[in-house]
DNA sequence: CAACTATTCAATTAACTAGTTGAATACTAG
DNA sequence: CTAGTATTCAACTAGTTAATTGAATAGTTG
């Protein structure tokens, strides 16, 4: 039966999927895709490396059984082949968060006053937005807006953030979010409508957890 | 800000967990110590490999958070620095059940007649030993026995097994456990049951399983 | 079908990782 | 304090992986 070999066969296996998380252009790559679908030219832009780097780290994820593809016309279009593969995420980063101290560091080296930005859990936002309380603000740019987004979200991307306070209705809070729980996007948001006086807050997590949490969803093709 | 930085920083943080847990041999240890504390020697022996190779291993994993260590006396004790951590591999182990072909492969050409061994869910193996219904059969190694096992349950180590049948109550069903979902001394012990016609079933999962789902453990050291 | 675009492939280089060996360290027991 | 044991360290070899470059492929548009 020989299960030694067996043993030694299957960890490898395990260690496929392990080996494919083990680098960080491919998390950034996998946390975009948790966003939703998307191109590799656009996984290329967003994330700063070459098509061809990128192209070659999604065939990586797909032979670890991460990612599936599909072509349409010219483009290739990756996604996540499963939620499972977004709970390993979550969990893969939880562990690292307990684990490793240098993440500690770096959250709040570059996150500062992040106890000062209590996030909104997901269910007091919901309800909280459909009794008109809050103006929910998604600062993601205007592409993953619009392949999905929080019911009723308006959508400022941060550049534009200063130029348009007069979009959101006074005296009402704002809650930000954007891609998850480590994108800087909300916080910066919130830093900075802080800054101009207007009462802002953070969602807990992002729009791939809240999709994920099996919260509504709205998306700009119903038109 | 700088925060493709910072997300540069954090991504290549959470990688190091991933690549601590991208090689079988690393896998390998991290399951013996989900059985719980070993030395390094203990894990050498176990997994095959030398002494110095192990402890290479054990420190990279260390050096991820992922295991903690104590010096007691002249050896060194390795365990899991939190469930966390057993919950990550769990996550993987499902990924890849469920993403990679070959896992399937493999389980299905060394575990044979799988679909006849259902296994037994934890709650009803509680229900039913308790009643005395099922003698519970740990047919992991002495040691490994030693450390925590399911109440009342007897250990044979699978090469004793065939000598020692007369261990068994006559006509009542067994129900054998290892290490964990993957580990075959348990498939194999029921096989060999039922060859000399015991009535044998498997639990679903194994030790650590148990003990994480907060079911009662016992112990040796009670004496 | 010619020009163009998005993606993949192939070949190269530089950097990293696994495993081996033998020596060094840290502790214990006589 | 000597001999012995468990672990770690350091140096080395072989093998693997990441990124770059430029060419090849597949599909689209005029």
């Amino acid at each position: 039966m020989s299960s030694s070999h067996f043993k030694h066969d299957l960890f490898a296996q395990f260690a496929r999927i392990a080996k494919a998380l083990g680098h960080g252009n491919r998390l950034e790559i996998l946390e975009y895709l948790a966003q939703g679908e998307r191109s590799v030219e656009a996984l290329a832009t967003v994330s700063g490396l070459t098509v061809a780097n990128t192209s070659q780290h999604l065939q990586q994820l797909r032979q670890a059984g991460l990612v599936e593809s599909s072509k349409v016309g010219l483009k290739v279009f990756y996604r996540l082949s499963g939620d499972d593969v977004l709970a390993l995420l979550d969990c893969l980063r939880g562990v690292a968060e307990r684990r490793l101290a240098d993440v500690e560091r770096l959250v709040t080296t570059y996150l500062t006053v992040k106890d000062n930005l209590e996030p909104v859990p997901a269910g007091e936002l919901l309800e909280r937005a459909r009794q008109g309380l809050v103006t929910v603000l998604d600062v993601r740019p205007p592409e993953e807006y619009a392949a999905g987004h929080l019911p009723g979200a308006i959508n400022i991307p941060l550049a534009e953030l200063e130029d348009r306070l007069q979009d959101f209705p006074e005296e009402q809070e704002v809650v930000a979010y954007c891609r998850g729980p480590h994108c800087v996007l909300a916080f910066d948001a919130v830093a900075r409508l802080r800054a101009e006086g207007v009462p802002a807050r953070r969602l807990e997590g992002g729009f791939p957890e809240w999709r994920r949490a099996g919260l509504p969803v709205e998306s700009t093709c119903k038109t």
